[in-house]
DNA sequence: CACCGTTCAGTTGAACTAAGCAACGGAATTCGG
DNA sequence: GAATTCCGTTGCTTAGTTCAACTGAACGGTGGA
């Protein structure tokens, strides 16, 4: 584009007829003023919720749901009006919001009681070298400091407890008894409803003082939360009969996802934009759809480690067409990630390890790892990429840049 | 043909190791009187 | 002589390795019909 015309553009594109009016309130940090459907959740964790304005130590809370039932709005929504209040009547009350899911964030036990104390002073603690223990009584001592009311969320607690064990957690409700002054209350939310039952018996009858559990939504009340959301972020007119009800059906049919519906719609619109069109039709749901999906997977694939990167590669390269095998067996994988680790100059992993690879990559959704016997043959992991089509040319390239070819 | 022990090629869990980091404490150095 | 800096030691986390037990169905041998 040359010069002249790069200005046009970006003025055009400001006095452009935009079909947004306010974007913001389907972006995924949104916090709405009036949640639908989710009444009884919010009153019943007000209620929960509400002698820590006495500085009455409140039940800890268990809340399980699917993605995008309205977990993490809902607690956010009802964290925030609390500490609303709170700050009206002096009580000394703060809240952490956590996820744990975040890798090198909280997906250890160091590093989320680490984070804790990031989140809860501006006090940083080095990320290694410490023992747990001294972290543990730097944020002990920070907290009873002063008399304060904590309230801990901690979301996707699942997650770490797979990955590092219920140690924490007993650790975190145990540290009310040691306190003087402050208080602190935990929440936790997951995604897995069985997720409790494989809790040591001391924590789940210490962290499941209260259980919440947010349903999935339905086709016609995830119609309702669009139609409410559609009306703030677009201008009058624009979406086109069928659009949300289109959004919300996609959306039921997994498992009734809201945040998926509004993403939806919210990169419906900016592709209509790109697109310099004036009124969203169903089309764009369609490409959206698409355009969500492919995006997930670009970025997963871009933000994992080179040895992850280089798997993936080895298992692309032996079971694309040209090799009319659409599956790769786990020896032979090695072998060929062991080459590709020669040419791109990586110090090869072992087996071991490249197993554990194999494990998450299928957690990831990027492969389809399927562990069989075959009798005398031994067993194998029988590997197939589960990558669309359509994504594999820019998967490739993403790959070899980052490997370096 | 049915049954059963063997065998293969990885899988998987647990213990272990190396690397990187922070804190501690003693030795060396600096400094002000 | 006190304060500060330097440096080796210790003890920690974490990523990855090593070790070894385990797996599950086809293979092939055995015995019974």
């Amino acid at each position: 584009m040359a010069q002249k015309q790069l200005k046009n553009f970006f003025k055009t594109f400001l006095t452009k007829e935009r079909i947004f009016s306010n974007k913001q309130v389907l972006q995924s940090n949104y916090l709405p003023d009036n949640i639908l459907h989710r009444d009884d959740q919010i009153n019943m964790l007000a209620s929960i919720l509400a002698p820590s304005l006495n500085f009455e130590k409140p039940s800890n809370i268990f809340i399980y749901g699917k993605t995008g039932t309205g977990k993490t709005v809902s607690v956010n929504y009802t964290t925030e009006n609390l500490l609303a209040v709170s700050k009206e009547q002096n009580v000394p009350l703060k809240t952490i919001y956590i996820n744990c899911k975040l890798k090198r964030v909280a997906d250890t036990e160091y590093r989320l009681i680490a984070t804790l104390i990031k989140e809860f002073s501006n006090v940083s603690v080095p990320f290694t070298g410490l023992p747990t223990d001294e972290v543990y009584r730097i944020f002990y001592e920070l907290l009873d400091k002063e008399k304060i009311m904590l309230i801990i969320i901690l979301d996707e607690i699942d997650q770490l407890v797979k990955k590092t064990g219920d140690e924490f957690l007993y650790n975190l409700t145990r540290i009310n008894s040691d306190l003087k002054n402050s208080v602190i209350s935990l929440i936790g939310i997951s995604n897995d409803l069985l997720f409790v039952d494989n809790l040591d018996a001391r924590i789940k009858s210490s962290l499941g003082e209260e259980e919440l559990v947010f349903p999935p939504y339905d086709a016609t009340q995830i119609q309702d939360i669009l139609l409410e959301r559609a009306k703030k972020a677009f201008k009058e007119g624009v979406i086109l009969p069928g659009v949300v009800e289109k959004c919300a059906a996609l959306a039921a049919r997994e498992h009734g996802d809201a945040r998926r519906a509004i993403d939806l719609l919210r990169i419906a619109g900016e592709l209509a934009e790109r697109e310099e069109k004036d009124k969203l039709s169903v089309e764009y749901i369609d490409k959206a759809q698409h355009k969500i999906e492919s995006d997930r997977i670009l970025d997963t694939i871009s933000t994992q480690p080179k040895h992850f990167q280089a798997v993936l590669f080895a298992i692309i390269n032996s079971t694309s067409n040209y090799r009319n095998k659409d599956f790769i067996s786990s020896g032979v994988l090695y072998n060929e990630y062991v080459e590709i680790c020669e040419k791109t100059g990586l110090r090869p992993l072992t087996q071991r390890s490249v197993s554990n690879i194999i494990a998450e990559l299928d957690m990831l959704g990027l492969i389809d790892a399927n562990v069989i016997s075959k009798g005398r043959g031994g067993r194998t992991k029988e590997i197939r990429q589960a990558i669309p089509p359509s994504l594999q040319q820019r998967v490739n390239e993403i790959l070899q840049k980052s490997l370096g070819f």
